[in-house]
RNA sequence: CGGGGCGUAGCGCAGCCUGGUUAGCGCGCCUGCCUUGGGAGCAGGAGGCCGUAGGUUCGAAUCCUACCGCCCCGACCA
C-alpha cells in the first residue's frame, strides 16, 4: 500500500468533538470519520483493523466448532412479537413501517432470528447440538452514543447463539465458548478479565462479560486480591454483615432544622454515617418502592431491579417522593411510611439508628427493624465498595473501570419456548432446544485496544490488530539511491506477505515521523541519508522507540522474525 | 428524556456581551521559490446561505422566538 494512493487523512489537531484517546485518536489518524451521531465510516486503515479483529475471532470460534452465516439486518415485528420483546425492548430498537405499512425493525440482536431460523431446520436430536454465529453491523437506537466507536449506534458485532439438548450439554458450550473468548482477546493482545455480570435485558440466567481494563470504561469491576473472583460491581454480591446485638434502646424523635443531606444531619447529631439510615425512593416500572441503605452506601439499581423483577427502575424526583409519602426528601424514614419497603441486607443487621421522622425538620433515633416497622423484603440492595471482603474467600477487594468487549449468557429455554423450537428427543417426546447467546463488539475491540495502548505521539497498536505491520518512510524522494533502496524493500517485504505501507509522500521527514508515530504501526523502517552515509536503515518499535541499524538486505528476515514472535506471544494454546 | 455546553472556511478558534466598513486568525488547500532526519521559510491565491426559519430594527454573525444538529454528565449495552 503506497502512502500518496490511500485515503489516510491524519489530522494535525485534535477534533473538538472527542474526548477520550481511542476516539481522538481514530480521528486524527484518519481511520474512521463520523456520519451523525453514533454512525462511523471505517476509513481504509480502520476497516483494517477490524478485519484483523475479525479474523482472530473467525478463527477462534470455528475452531470451537461453530459456524458462521449471515442473518438479515431488517427483521419483521411479528418475530419479535412471539416473545414479547417487540414491546419490553424499548426505543433502542429502532422500528420503521415498509411500504406496505408492515411494522419491521433493525436488528439490535438476532435471538429471534436464530431460533426461528432453529425451529424450521432443526427437528431431532440428531440434530444437536449447533453453534452458529455472524459478524454483522447491529443497530441500537442509543439514548446516547458516545466516545466514537465505544459506544455506536451503528457497530459491528460477533453473535453467536447455540442449541443444546439439555441443561449439561449447554453448560458444555457455554465453557467451550468462555475458553474461546479468553484466546480471541488473548490473541488480540487485551489486558481483560472475564467477570460475573448481570444477564439484563436479554434474559436467562447466568453471564460473564470480558471486561479491558481502562480508566475510561463505563463499567466499575471489583477484582479479588486473593483468589480469581471477579465481578461486574453491578452484580458483586456483598457479604453479609454479622448482626448487632446491642440492647434496644427507646425510640427518639430529633428536632434537625434543614437537615436533610446524610452529611448534615451527621454532623449536626455528632453520629458517623454509618449509624444513619437512609431513604431511598425509586420507580419500578412506575411504582413508587423505598429502599433502606446505610448512609454512606448507595443503592445498586441492577440488583433492586432484579429483586422486583421489574423491567425499569429510576430514582424519584423530590415531587415524585412527596407525592407518594407526603414527605419531603430528606426527612423520610421507614417508620409508618405508606409505600413498599425493601431493606438492604446490611441495615437489617444495623440497631439504633437513624432515619428521618417521615415530618419535615424531624429525625428520628434508635430505630430498629422489626419493633418500630417491618420491610416487605431483605436482600442485597447496595452497590458494594472496596472496604467488603471478597465473596468468595474474605480477602480484600479491588475496584477497577474496565469495557465490555465480550459477554457470555446461559439463555435456557426462554427463547425455544416461547417461539417453540422444539426437537423431538430419543423418547419421542418433544423438548425445547437448550440455548446460549454469545457477543463480542468487534468495533469496540479496536477502541479498546487503543486506550490500552497509546502515547502522546499516537496509537500503538498489538501486532495482532495492527491494520498494518510495517511503515516504510522513503525520506529521499529524490535521491535514486534512497528511492530504490525503499522501493526494493517494499516489494521485497510484500513478496513476503507483510504488511507494508510506504510512506512515498512528497514531504518533508518531520511531517513523515509524526504520521508514522500517530498510525500506531507496529514497526517503522526508515530509509534515508543514513543509507547514503552508512549504508543503513533504522527499523523502528512503535512500542519503545528502540531503534535497531541494519543493512537493507537484512531487514526482510528482521522484521519476519520480528512479526512471527509478536504473533506467536499472544497466542495461547 | 433531564441537566450543562456548543454550532462562524476542510480542521481548531476569535468576533456576539455593547447591532453599523469588504467577517478575522492559526493550521490545512492551490501556485511559485526555497528547504529536506521530528508537523520548515518567503511570496501570491482560492475558499463563508456566520446551523435553519421567523421576528425586532433604517441596519443582524451580533438582540428575541422556534426548530435542527453536535458534544459532555445521568438511566442502557457489544
Amino acid at each position: 500500500m503506497r502512502y500518496s494512493q490511500s485515503l489516510i487523512p491524519t489530522l494535525k489537531e485534535n477534533p473538538a468533538e472527542a474526548e477520550i484517546a481511542s476516539h481522538r485518536l481514530l480521528l486524527r489518524a484518519g481511520y474512521i470519520r463520523k456520519l451523525t451521531a453514533g454512525i462511523y465510516s471505517y476509513l481504509p486503515l480502520g476497516l483494517a483493523a477490524i478485519r484483523k479483529v475479525e479474523q482472530i475471532v473467525r478463527e477462534e470460534m470455528n475452531r470451537a466448532g461453530a459456524q458462521e452465516l449471515l442473518m438479515p439486518m431488517v427483521q419483521p415485528a411479528d418475530l419479535w412479537r412471539e416473545t414479547g420483546r417487540y414491546e419490553k425492548y424499548g426505543p433502542e430498537l429502532l422500528r420503521f413501517q415498509d411500504r406496505h405499512e408492515r411494522e419491521s425493525c433493525l436488528g439490535p440482536t438476532h435471538e429471534e432470528v436464530i431460533t426461528d431460523l432453529a425451529r424450521r431446520e432443526i427437528r431431532s436430536y440428531r440434530d444437536l447440538p449447533k453453534n452458529l454465529y455472524q459478524i454483522q453491523t447491529k443497530f441500537r437506537d442509543e439514548i446516547r452514543p458516545r466516545f466514537g466507536l465505544m459506544r455506536g449506534r451503528e457497530f459491528l458485532m460477533k453473535d453467536g447463539y447455540s442449541f443444546d439438548v439439555d441443561d449439561t450439554r449447554a453448560g458444555e458450550t457455554y465453557q467451550l465458548m468462555f475458553d474461546a473468548y479468553k484466546r480471541i482477546f488473548t490473541r488480540c493482545g487485551l489486558d481483560f478479565r472475564p467477570v460475573e455480570a448481570d444477564s439484563g435485558s436479554i434474559g436467562g440466567s447466568f453471564s460473564h462479560e470480558f471486561m479491558v481494563l481502562a480508566d475510561t470504561g463505563e463499567d466499575t469491576l471489583v477484582i479479588c486480591s486473593n483468589c480469581d473472583y471477579a465481578a461486574n460491581s453491578e452484580k458483586a454480591a456483598v457479604v453479609p454483615p454479622v448482626t448487632d446485638n446491642s440492647p434496644l434502646l427507646e425510640m427518639e424523635k430529633v428536632e434537625t432544622p434543614g437537615k436533610r443531606k446524610v452529611p448534615a444531619v451527621c454532623e449536626f447529631m455528632a453520629i458517623e454515617p454509618s449509624e444513619l439510615v437512609k431513604t431511598m425512593v425509586y420507580k419500578a416500572d412506575g411504582e413508587p418502592v423505598a429502599i433502606l441503605v446505610r448512609g454512606d452506601r448507595e443503592v445498586q439499581g441492577v440488583k433492586l431491579k432484579n429483586l422486583l423483577g421489574v423491567a425499569d427502575v429510576e430514582m424519584a424526583d423530590d415531587k415524585e417522593v412527596y407525592d407518594a409519602t407526603g414527605v419531603p426528601t430528606g426527612y423520610l424514614g421507614p417508620v409508618g411510611i405508606p409505600i413498599k419497603l425493601l431493606v438492604d441486607q446490611e441495615v437489617a443487621a444495623m440497631r439504633n439508628f437513624v432515619v428521618g421522622a417521615n415530618e419535615k425538620n424531624y429525625h428520628m433515633k434508635n430505630v430498629n427493624m422489626g419493633r418500630d416497622f417491618e420491610a416487605a423484603a431483605v436482600a442485597d440492595l447496595r452497590q458494594i465498595s472496596p472496604d467488603d471482603p471478597c465473596p468468595s474467600c474474605g480477602s480484600a477487594l479491588g475496584l477497577k473501570e474496565g469495557i465490555e468487549v465480550g459477554h457470555v449468557f446461559k439463555l435456557g429455554t426462554g427463547y425455544s419456548e416461547a417461539m417453540n423450537a422444539v426437537f423431538q428427543d430419543q423418547d419421542g417426546k418433544d423438548k425445547p432446544m437448550v440455548m446460549g447467546c454469545y457477543g463480542i463488539g468487534i468495533s469496540r475491540i479496536v477502541a479498546a485496544a487503543i486506550e490500552q495502548n497509546h502515547d502522546e505521539n499516537g496509537m500503538i497498536f498489538p501486532m495482532p490488530l495492527a491494520p498494518l505491520q510495517v511503515i516504510l518512510l522513503n525520506l529521499g524522494l529524490n535521491d535514486e539511491q534512497i528511492t530504490e533502496t525503499a522501493e526494493s524493500l517494499y516489494n521485497d517485504l510484500q513478496d513476503k506477505g507483510i504488511e507494508v505501507l510506504l510512506d512515498d509522500r512528497d514531504e518533508r521527514p518531520g511531517f513523515k515521523f509524526k504520521d508514522a508515530d500517530l498510525l500506531g504501526i507496529p514497526l517503522r523502517i526508515t530509509v534515508g541519508k543514513r543509507l547514503s552515509k552508512d549504508g543503513i536503515v533504522e527499523l523502528r518499535h512503535r512500542s519503545n522507540g528502540a531503534t535497531e541499524e541494519l543493512a537493507p538486505e537484512q531487514i526482510v528476515s528482521r522484521i519476519s522474525e520480528l512479526i512471527e514472535e509478536a504473533m506467536s506471544n499472544k497466542t495461547i494454546s
